[in-house]
DNA sequence: GTCTTTATTACCCTTTAGGGTAGTTTTTAG
DNA sequence: CTAAAAACTACCCTAAAGGGTAATAAAGAC
């Protein structure tokens, strides 16, 4: 089991430490509590969680929601809302912040560890998304000559960071051959050194 | 506009000619029909399209869901089910694939259209999970010394493979400026060269 | 105002990478 | 079986990157 670190944005005391409680019992760790809008972003900046609960009505206005949009831009960390049905205006603006989930007051327990589960585990896969394998179908079908198995296996370990050295030791080929093989690499990517290569490969696995 | 290409897979001659039909009149481009899953595997390694339609039952069996496995695996594409609503157990074989849409026969025009425009947005968003952007809250959360603003400029030129002249003249600054940000870099990063801060980079950015 | 951090530049030297040419050995396809 | 493609190797040379040291200027913190 892996240790969840939760952020709890909440102006109201009782009610964030409800939450805290429920978490704790839930084996959710507590980050920390905070009250405000000034306080959640220094949070999120100096003791980073791995997910935030986040009261949409903070101090009256919709700061809930300018913290969300924060964290879409500058952080990559699943959210959940805290919400009690108030006006339907401010659940549109919130639904436009692609939240994890909702947590409706008053919550259950099992509401609120049902909610934190799925925005954990959505996040999880999300994540798998991110900075995805090479793959040579998806980067052979946009080169008019195909890389080779071989240079394929060779374009891998650039991509990881390997020097040609370390490339020829895992490869057991000599050092040589390596280049021979990033040579023919980089005129069929139309690369001229490895830094061009690994970003040619990436916008090759976007398209 | 940007031209969507669409494999459309379907054992049935007279329905496939029906979405061929449909797609044109939606502005859609036919890149082929197909009849059989070695030839939907043929196009998708030597044509490939943007998106596929695939009829879950071709010829008896579930060969659609095995098209689409291979989809998942070795393409990063979008694709829609045409489904029938026959058992309930091909479906959830169905669902795991996680498929863009489902377009039910009979369908109508306006219908098909629908699933095929949510499906292109939905690939769309997908993608912009794909490689994202180095944000530098994100990289310097992971680090005990965190980068500053200069050189955080510096490894986004490297990240997308520039040179350290063109770094120089991209920021009006001197090349052996750029050789000492490089250094400070490696050593926050505990990288040694420019791939393997690459690769550490990506790394940081999914945790 | 001083101290610290960041940014800037220079010089030197070593290592790594990249490009040209050329050759042999496997593998694979027709 | 033969031709073509891919894999492998070597050698040479140039360019780029990387690491050490050191010094000045500018910006921000206290």
């Amino acid at each position: 089991m892996i240790e969840v670190r939760v952020l709890i944005v909440e102006d109201e005391p009782l009610i964030a430490e409800d939450i805290a409680t429920a978490l704790i019992n839930n084996d959710f760790t507590v980050s920390a509590i905070v009250y405000s809008k000034d306080d959640a972003l220094a949070e999120l900046k100096n003791n980073p969680p791995d997910l935030v609960v986040l009261d949409i009505n903070l101090n009256g206005g919709e700061e809930g929601i300018e913290i969300a949009k924060v964290i879409n831009e500058k952080y990559f960390l699943p959210f959940v809302y805290l919400t009690s049905y108030s006006d339907k205006l401010t659940l549109i603006h919130a639904k436009n912040t692609e939240p994890a989930g909702y947590i409706v007051k008053p919550f259950s327990d099992a509401g609120l560890f049902a909610a934190m589960e799925i925005a954990v585990y959505n996040h999880a896969q999300k994540s798998k998304l991110r900075f995805p394998e090479l793959n040579d179908d998806v980067i052979n079908r946009h080169l008019p000559s195909p890389l080779s198995e071989r240079e394929f296996g060779v374009v891998q370990l650039i991509y990881n960071g390997k020097t040609n050295n370390q490339i020829a030791e895992d490869l057991f080929i000599s050092i040589n051959t390596v280049k021979a093989h990033i040579k023919n690499i980089h005129q069929k990517l139309d690369a001229d050194s490895r830094s061009t290569l690994i970003a040619r490969l990436r916008k090759l696995m976007t398209n």
